[in-house]
DNA sequence: CCTATATTTCGAAACATGTCGAATTATGAA
DNA sequence: TTCATAATTCGACATGTTTCGAAATATAGG
């Protein structure tokens, strides 16, 4: 409503409360194609799952799963999309960029004590 | 409880929650000493206010901030020390590297912006 | 049309959150 | 000790979240 900052603080603390239940980001991950720590992140492709593919992984009532996915899809962090009798659900690039940003404006990357040289 | 996946799962997503409400992402970037957009970032320092000088910015009741502060502290995001009548309060910097972390789960370095046209 | 499968919507219960003002505690100073 | 200032705790209330199972909807295939 009132300024830019404002605005987009709603904004960024919106993307967060979406990622802040262990469910969603458990699923963001999923279809982030990411990557136990120390695995090297093999990302380059969009990655896509429908929904009950990642019910599987989840141990949740496929209802409770179809609320988070809404969240998700509301924040504007995934697209889901038909094909068929199921819905596939993937990142919304746009959005991991806006994560990016939000991290940025809390946690500097100047911070680095030491700057890496390339040969 | 369970693995350390579900551990971390569970830990990072209560690093988010705590960033999840607009006041308490507001107090944090505060603290952070960031960075409108655009603006060269000088975080080369650790900041840090007391709680007095955090609510003439925030146009909530004490209590309320109050409460937010405690929040951020008990996820660990932020540290309070006394020094006379007056509580100071910074960012821990060890959580703006597991926010970091995070991040790096969630939206990967490698992602490539160009579709790779490989034969 | 009927059926099986995939997913969502609904209704309800239990629990958590954000907010305030009033009361309380901690500290330093007169 | 008494007072003023800085901050927290308490009690209350309204609102939001997480979860489930049951019912509803959508789609593809006989």
């Amino acid at each position: 409503m009132s300024n830019y900052e404002t605005m987009s603080l709603e904004h960024y603390a919106n993307l967060l409360r979406a990622l802040s239940n262990p469910h969603r980001l458990q699923v963001f991950q999923l279809l982030s194609g990411c990557c136990e720590a120390g695995t090297p992140c093999r990302s380059d492709q969009v990655l896509s799952r429908c929904v009950g593919d990642l019910d599987q992984q989840l141990e949740i009532a496929s209802s409770t799963l179809s609320h988070h996915l809404r969240e998700l899809h509301h924040a504007g962090l995934i697209d889901m999309q038909r094909r068929g009798k199921q819905i596939f659900c993937s990142v919304n690039p746009d959005a991991q960029s806006q994560l990016r940003q939000v991290l940025d404006t809390i946690s500097p990357l100047n911070t680095r004590p030491e700057v890496t040289h390339d040969r």
